[in-house]
RNA sequence: GAACUCGUAGCUCAGUUGGUUAGAGCGCCACAUUGACAUUGUGGAGGCCAGAGGUUCAAGUCCUCUCGAGUUCACCA
């Protein structure tokens, strides 16, 4: 043996020694002899595709083989699980900013060739993240891996959506959604980040039709659209303006009578006391006019634009047209006063951070809490019972908060890349009814309402160039293929689902497309491990359509982990240079440093700072397993008792009980931190120094180091089956296969 | 405005159901070492565990309050 241990010189060549043996498969022969018949499944959270793996994977990777080792030693059948995501809007957004470059963007292609792009696009990359899961050494067994766009795994996806639209969890839907104009797309609420402002809010002048020299005056933080506003509102009991129901007052910019009606959503206290309605624009107002039945008309358009209706302001984006209108209001004396610092609240794009519009969509919508078979209430129950637990620092309650507040999911993308809703609109006699727009035979882009461009191109034609469709709600549908066997015609549903509806369901997905068998074996899951940050995006929709669909949680028990940080604890970001990339620190210190680095005291839920003098110390505690390993063998022929020897096997005994204990209460950093102390502090330092003075046995001391290198292989698997293999009886023995130690 | 988390050695953090002199890494000081390992060893300095009250035989650990830091949600015209 080298006096130093190079990792480089052995990690390969152990994870391809693993993998010749099959030994990531739960029913490998190497497990025969060791047991339990006890499922452990961990679903490992599926990178996007193509993207490198960052720290947070590592992290995450780290913890999960961790946790599969350690029961795998412990003769359970331990399914790892890999598997990646195509993240839509995410690669989609990447994929546009390379087209940007060759100037060009996605309305330049229909959307199977889109899609056939990106797909391409994705293959290029989509070995890297899983080569660098084994670089990482986990232990997954790859012949199952699943991509989330696999056939297999959209089948079930689709095959959810009927059936959820059959149960009537889907419905169709006219709603306000959160638009973002600039990606394009309508966002669930948790992609809306709310935002603190100061703003202008303005104190519009409305002459009374009854004497025009008398105003109402309303206050507002969005001009904009006031000519497409048909009422004002007021509070029933308001006394200051409760006689103005009934009366009329002219619109400024238009100067249509606007009637003004009562409702107890007005707060009298705001303002004037008198809010203009805007149903098409915000979400209190949309509800009002469905109430009250009003007009709703829309100002605003999906490029952020003012529609139409806006007359000389139409075209006009947002924020100019606000500028001219009171420019123009002013100009009429119409304008109260403005107040300069109003402070507010903005919703904006998680991605871009550009402002969200709320408009008027028809959409799919998952109902979370339908009264009879709300899925909130019976994943609240899930925990309340414990079916599933979380580890976390406190998460838990930030999960059930959001479950408690859950409002329905709009479901519906508007980008290309990903599972396309399976929904086929009924054309003939509905084409006033539906708009399209497309790429015609000269590729040239067209749009508008169907029963105008079928005039002048077959349907043939539109479908096969077809990028986008809007149907309204009138319009009938079928779900599943396309319909045949009747005089019909079709166009299909152009939108996607969101991402997370499909990962949502991966602890299915992935389960029921492999091995008959392993839906039945692994599920429930054991535990699902991932970053805080996606709890509701990801672990309570896994919750939500887990429940639904088998009536079980999909995981027994959630494992969050912390955000990494640097060395001084700042957040990592590209912008301040302080990323680490895991894949570089294994070239620089190995996998079994960099593992141990990130997960030795760590708490579950709790940020962790990692700098290179954590990765270096962990790196020393390879070297310093590779050298006791090293001084035993060189200790042969020594003599096979010593006054010591009872006491040191009654301390490993308690060290055994001890590190079990931790990992089964996935106390993973405290277990890793102790086994460093016992090993270092106690074994290298007195053990070893006790062969040396000749009161522990070499026998001992190897027997004891053996123990060691089975507790320290879920952390460090490396370095712990690299010494295994000079120390081990029988030629064929791996670590990875061995037993658990017991006492 | 609400919820959650945190406040322990110079720095970054552990401390599992309350239980002997409060730990680790890095840093600092002194010394040692040609034989497992300098990616080392021995010894040392450094902590009224944010503050105040309470429960208890016993509190870093449980409860209340105060102060400070962070995160998330909500804040409507």
């Amino acid at each position: 043996m080298d006096s130093r241990y190079i990792p480089e010189e052995h990690e390969a060549a152990i994870y391809a020694k693993w993998e010749a043996v099959d030994a990531f498969n739960p029913d490998a022969k190497i497990y025969e002899k060791n047991r339990s018949n006890k499922p452990f499944c961990i679903i490992m959270p599926p990178p996007n595709a193509n993207d490198p793996l960052h720290v947070g994977h590592a992290v995450g990777i780290a913890i999960e083989d961790t946790l599969a080792r350690f029961s795998r030693m412990r003769g359970m059948d331990t399914l790892l699980f890999p598997g990646t995501d195509h993240a839509g809007i995410e690669t989609q957004f990447v994929f546009e900013k390379k087209l940007q470059k060759n100037k060009q963007s996605r309305f330049n292609f229909d959307r199977p060739t889109l899609y056939k792009m990106i797909w391409d696009y994705v293959q290029e990359n989509s070995e890297m993240a899983n080569s660098q899961t084994k670089v990482l050494g986990a232990s997954a067994d790859w012949s199952r891996f699943r991509f989330m766009l696999d056939d297999s795994v959209v089948k079930i996806a689709k095959e959810t959506f009927r059936k959820m639209h059959e149960d009537k969890l889907i419905y169709r839907d006219i709603q306000l959604v959160n638009y973002c104009t600039k990606c394009g797309t309508s966002y669930s609420e948790l992609e809306v980040i709310n935002k603190d402002q100061i703003t202008k809010l303005y104190y519009v002048r409305y002459r009374k039709v009854a004497n025009p020299d008398e105003f109402v005056v309303v206050a507002t933080t969005r001009p904009e659209p006031i000519f497409a506003d048909t009422h004002l509102a007021v509070h029933p009991n308001d006394p200051k303006n409760k006689n103005l129901v009934g009366t009329k007052v002219l619109n400024p910019l238009t100067d249509q009578p606007m009637p003004i009606i009562a409702d107890e959503f007005v707060d009298p206290e705001f303002g004037t006391g008198v809010v203009k309605l805007t149903p098409a624009h915000d979400r209190d107002d949309f509800a009002v006019a469905t109430k009250h039945n009003l007009p709703i008309v829309e100002a605003i358009d999906r490029s952020g634009k003012l529609t139409a209706v806006a007359g000389k302001y139409a075209g006009l984006s947002v924020m100019v047209a606000r500028e001219q209108i009171v420019a123009d209001l002013k100009e009429k004396g119409l304008i109260e006063k403005i107040d300069e610092s109003y402070k507010n609240v903005i919703k904006t794009c998680y991605r871009c951070g550009r402002i969200i519009e709320p408009l008027p969509l028809t959409q799919f919508f998952m109902a979370v809490n339908k009264p009879g078979n709300s899925l909130t209430k019976k994943t609240l129950a899930a925990l309340d019972s414990g079916e599933t637990v979380v580890y976390g620092a406190g998460r838990e309650k930030i999960l059930r908060h959001w479950l408690e507040n859950l409002r329905d999911w709009n479901i519906s993308r508007q980008i290309a890349w990903g599972i396309q809703i399976p929904v086929w609109y009924q054309v003939d006699g509905h084409e006033s009814e539906i708009t399209a727009s497309f790429l015609d035979d000269k590729k040239e882009y067209k749009s508008g309402v169907l029963a105008e461009l079928l005039k002048s191109h077959p349907l043939e034609e539109i479908t096969a160039g077809l990028q986008e469709l809007s149907a309204d709600l009138s319009v009938p549908y079928s779900i599943g293929e396309k319909p045949a066997g009747n005089d019909h015609q079709y166009l299909p549903e152009t939108d996607t689902f969101d991402t997370w509806f499909s990962s949502g369901q991966w602890p299915i997905s992935t389960l029921k497309s492999t091995e008959p068998t392993d839906f039945e074996r692994f599920y429930p899951t054991t535990l699902m491990e991932t970053g805080y940050d996606i709890l509701p995006f990801w672990v309570m929709r896994m919750m939500l359509m887990g429940i639904y669909l088998t009536g079980k949680s999909p995981f027994k028990e959630v494992y969050l982990h912390g955000l990494i940080r640097d060395a001084q604890g700042r957040k990592m970001s590209k912008s301040k240079g302080n990323t680490t990339n895991p894949l570089d620190m294994v070239a620089k210190y190995g996998t079994d440093a960099v593992r141990m680095a990130l997960v030795i005291r760590s708490t579950a839920g709790q940020d962790k700072s990692v700098g290179d003098p954590d990765f270096k110390a962990m790196r020393n505690l390879t070297n310093k397993i590779w050298n006791a390993t090293r001084f035993v063998l060189l200790q042969e022929g020594e003599e096979e008792t010593g006054s010591k020897d009872k006491e040191a096997q009654e301390k490993m005994a308690l060290i055994i009980t001890e590190i079990t204990g931790n990992l089964d209460t996935r106390n993973i950093g405290l277990a890793a931190d102790s086994l460093y102390n016992h090993f270092w502090h106690w074994y290298c330092d007195d053990c070893i120094e006790q062969v040396k003075s000749g009161q522990l046995s070499r026998k001992n001391a190897q027997e004891i180091l053996k123990t060691f290198l089975k507790l320290l292989h879920p952390f460090m698997p490396f370095v712990t089956e690299a010494c295994w293999n000079n120390l081990k009886d029988s030629s064929d023995s791996l670590l990875i296969a061995e037993s658990w130690p017991t006492v």
